[in-house]
RNA sequence: CGGGGUGUAGCGUAGCCCGGUAUCGCGCCACAUUUGGGAUGUGGAGGUCGUAGGUUCGAAUCCUGCCACCCCGACCA
């Protein structure tokens, strides 16, 4: 591993494949637009799995698991939802290979699928074609489905974590008696998604709903969590679709409710994906490497011990066996680092690169002083403190660490949202700052998609907390009531 | 699919114009000295120069085809 990373200020897109390689997080593999999670990387994401997944309990949803493969006939059930897909799918045709005589395997033709297979780029269609089975009365009702899955959709640029050709995601898929409650219930997910973003991975977000041109395909309406990057790009963190009857009518799922009429049943459908991991890496981390928020951290704090001798070792040990313990049982993780094929030096560097929190150092001089010395990541700062009442002191720092990376970003965040009122303006915000821009709107997905073709940026969201103003589209000069966010983004 | 570029050790590269079997750094292995911020020294291993063909006594180098990858567009919930 050569030293360093490129730094953000100089190329950002460089600086952040550096990052994600060097820190161990991931790489690309042999097929064109995948992506290996290494373990460290999957570690990282098994933590937003186990969180997120408490909270799905918590909110009465059940895991289960859907077929890869989705006959493509399903796809056209639903005509927008097919528009919006069909140019990005890997379609299976034949189900065998065989040997052409010159020592070649090749497709055997004679194994051609009577029906091509879609591998998902969403389970939308397989599993609203299963419900159709499971849903008669509103007995039946609410189904409260979450499945973790990989999905496929073959994007022709992609990026690690932000866009590859494969990605792990969790879909939840819900059905319902009442448009009343599946609307409750995309804003209640949202709100589980935007909770998880701001308490756990320390990314304040905006919550705000798509506009037409941007909303799901298929979707009544789409809700989303917006993330502000470092390099002023937004990038859409979360989704929470209202599918309405869409997929109901599409796969005709009716049942019967209590006063004995037939009805389509009501949908949501909502996921976060691997991208979370490029939020959270462009979110917090600096030129020394990824900068791990404690909560979601695989491992909050190292211990590296130094020494020359045996004997020193042996008397660290000690000392950090009732560290460790102490540590965990506050349920802080805790690793010791006592590999003897590395320096101390060289550890510390490696540990800053991966983002954990905290950093104890502690040699024979330390022994003798009865301190340890402490190292923030977040700060970059070190400090020598006293052995004696350690882990409540460590604790406490894990939670300063947590808010302090949490109101970095959001300051960061507040200080990139610039309300403009005239195109000139927007034009050279976008330029000279980035970041998002709140603008009045006239509404059309017209001027949205030329906004776009001059300028990149897209409107983000209408921010939910948006209030009523009186205003002038910014492009168009027609009457607008309230402002949206426009970016460019990931 | 358009426009541009690059393929040489695990990674990053020099050599190519002007043909003679490959340079340097990082990493790796061994030993020694080291260990409170990415150690140092000495020795060593590792290469069908993307691939197929052509020219030549001789090709990483010149010519042709192919392949792969990267960048800029188009595309992207």
């Amino acid at each position: 591993m050569s030293k360093g990373i490129t730094s953000r200020s100089e190329d950002y897109s460089q600086w952040y494949n550096d990052l994600v390689i060097k820190a161990d997080l991931a790489e690309y593999s042999a097929v064109r637009g995948c992506m290996v999670i290494k373990p460290y990387g999957y570690a990282i994401w098994e933590r937003m799995q186990a969180v997120l997944d408490k909270r799905f309990k918590e909110t009465g949803h059940s895991n289960a698991y859907f077929p890869l493969f989705i006959p493509k006939s399903f796809f056209s059930k639903e005509a927008s939802h097919v528009e919006g897909f069909a140019t990005e799918c890997a379609v299976v045709t034949h189900y065998r290979l065989k040997n052409d005589g010159n020592g070649n395997i090749i497709v055997d033709e004679d194994a051609k699928l009577e029906e091509e297979l879609i591998v998902r780029p969403t389970s939308e269609t397989i599993i609203w074609n299963t419900y159709r089975g499971w849903i008669e009365s509103y007995r039946d009702l609410p189904i409260l489905v979450n499945q973790w899955a990989n999905v496929v959709r073959w994007e022709m640029r992609t990026r690690l974590f932000l866009r590859t050709a494969e990605f792990l995601w969790q879909e939840g898929h819900t059905a319902h008696a009442t448009s009343d409650e599946a609307i409750a219930e995309a804003q209640q997910m949202l709100e589980v998604y935007a909770d998880f973003a701001e308490g756990t991975l320390a990314v304040p977000v905006v919550r705000g709903r798509k506009t037409e041109n941007e909303r799901f395909a298929g979707a009544v309406d789409t809700l989303c969590i917006e993330a502000l990057m470092q390099d002023g790009k937004a990038l859409q963190a979360g989704t929470s679709h209202f599918l309405g009857q869409n997929f109901a009518k599409a796969f005709d799922v009716k049942f019967t409710s209590k006063e004995g009429k037939l009805d389509y049943v009501w949908a949501t459908s909502w996921g976060v994906s691997t991208r979370l991991m490029g939020a959270l890496i462009m979110a917090h981390s600096d030129d020394q490497g990824l900068v791990l928020p404690p909560k979601l951290a695989p491992t909050q704090v190292v211990i590296v011990p130094i020494y020359k001798t045996d004997e020193e070792k042996a008397n660290l040990d000690a000392y950090v066996d009732q560290l460790s313990a102490a540590l965990k049982q506050l349920d802080i993780r805790v690793k010791y680092d006592d590999r003897d094929t590395q320096r101390p030096g060289f550890k510390f560097a490696e540990w800053e690169l991966k983002g954990v929190p905290l950093r104890v150092a502690l040699g024979s001089r330390d022994m003798q002083n009865g301190t340890v010395e402490l190292a923030r990541r977040d700060t970059q700062t070190k400090e020598t403190v006293q052995q004696a009442g350690l882990p409540d002191r460590i604790a406490a720092l894990l939670e300063e660490i947590q808010d302090n990376i949490y109101n970095k970003a959001l300051t960061f965040r507040d200080e990139h949202i610039t309300e403009v009122n005239s195109y000139d303006e927007f034009k050279q915000v976008l330029v000279e700052k980035g970041g998002f821009i709140s603008a009045h709107w006239d509404g059309t997905v017209e001027t949205e998609k030329r906004v776009k073709e001059e300028t990149k940026a897209t409107i983000r969201c209408i921010p939910l907390d948006s209030k009523e103003e009186e205003g002038v589209c910014v492009f168009t000069g027609k009457p607008s009531k309230q402002r949206v966010l426009f970016a460019k983004a990931y």
